[in-house]
DNA sequence: CCAAGGGTTAAACAAATGATTAAATCATTT
DNA sequence: AAATGATTTAATCATTTGTTTAACCCTTGG
């Protein structure tokens, strides 16, 4: 689905629109956003863009579903590989996350709001990505003796992971982090993950 | 601002259009929520709406205060209360953010995605709400014996307490809580923070 | 009693918005 | 170069949407 061009090709018109509708729709959500906004963003004419997708939905779906997937599989391929331990797991859980975080701050609250608000549209998208990494998980968890449920596992390592950066607004204008040093203090964090989750689960 | 009637005084229009304009804002967001559905919800002729409130714009930012407020509240006073214990200020942010959210469970999704779509509009909001407790829990950290920093503490409190909430579509479509077993869920949760919270921090 | 004024209403307005159309242009094949 | 299909464009349409207007109640104070 995805093309990654190397060089310098230009981006093909259907790429600009999608570029363009992804930007707007992270940053202001479906409704505020105009399908004008997006024509003159992606610099082309408003009709291409219902040529292209049909309709300002099917384009909105076709975001969402990019940017859901960007979010699940930095976690879904890791947590059920029975070959990769515990510990490996949080590690790198943790730092691919800070990482796309930072990169990409609007991601985790555009999906968890839009999911929230729409959430008839997320029922086709997520049918086929139930959670089949419970039993894996549970299984390491008792070899590493630790006696929390996977809900709660999975709760609390995501919570310590992404919570700074959905609630980045609050931590910002609170005056707990300057905005400057959100990226240290998300950084510091991430490596503390695996030590905290361990004390945690005893 | 708030007036709680007793009795069953009916509302006066003013206060059916707030109450209506909160649940529709709240649920769908500011651009996606029309001033005729506001008018329909409220069961009130359409013009009130700017008899009362000048504009839409103007509704929204009462109806924000309010919700924010609402979310501030429960942790703002308590925090930099000295004559409160670290380990009663855990127990009692946590026993109420999980009551309050549980009763409005799209309050921080509401909030933390305004926050980030419409900034500007938080700035005069909490121009003078600054976190005045640093110092506070600062001492008290000291006194607990706990080596984190008040930003790391804040953090994973809210994180453990909050974030349950805010990824509750992602935590129960992925198939890891049911719908139903939510509410025990996060009540669960809720009495093991103060336990988590002193193994985090040694 | 009635005029004044706040509260309420239906109707209308202008701008915006998502979508469509039909014609023009471009690139590729025959 | 003619033909064909894909791409692009400007113009237009039909609704929707936030706001305003002007008339109409209904209570109340002089």
């Amino acid at each position: 689905m995805r093309f990654k061009t190397k060089g310098m090709e230009p981006l093909t018109t259907e790429q600009k629109i999608i570029k363009a509708a992804s930007k707007l729709f992270t940053q202001k959500g479906y409704a505020a956003t105009k399908t004008r906004e997006i024509a003159e963003e992606a610099d082309i004419n408003l009709a291409l863009l219902n040529y292209y997708f049909g309709s300002k939905e099917r384009l909105y779906k076709e975001v969402v579903k990019d940017k859901l997937w960007m979010l699940l599989e930095v976690m879904i391929p890791i947590l059920s590989d029975e070959k990769v331990s515990l510990e490996e797991k949080v590690m790198t859980i943790a730092e691919n996350y800070t990482q796309l975080l930072l990169e990409h701050e609007e991601l985790p609250i555009f999906i968890l709001n839009e999911w929230t608000v729409n959430e008839d549209l997320f029922v086709d998208i997520t049918r086929d990505a139930r959670l089949f990494a419970k039993p894996v998980i549970e299984k390491q968890l008792k070899e590493n003796g630790m006696k929390v449920s996977v809900p709660d596992f999975i709760a609390n390592l995501l919570s310590l992971i992404m919570f700074s950066f959905v609630a980045k607004p609050l931590i910002v204008s609170s005056g707990l982090v300057e905005e400057g040093e959100f990226a240290n203090f998300v950084n510091r964090r991430k490596g503390k993950i695996w030590e905290w989750m361990t004390k945690i689960n005893q």
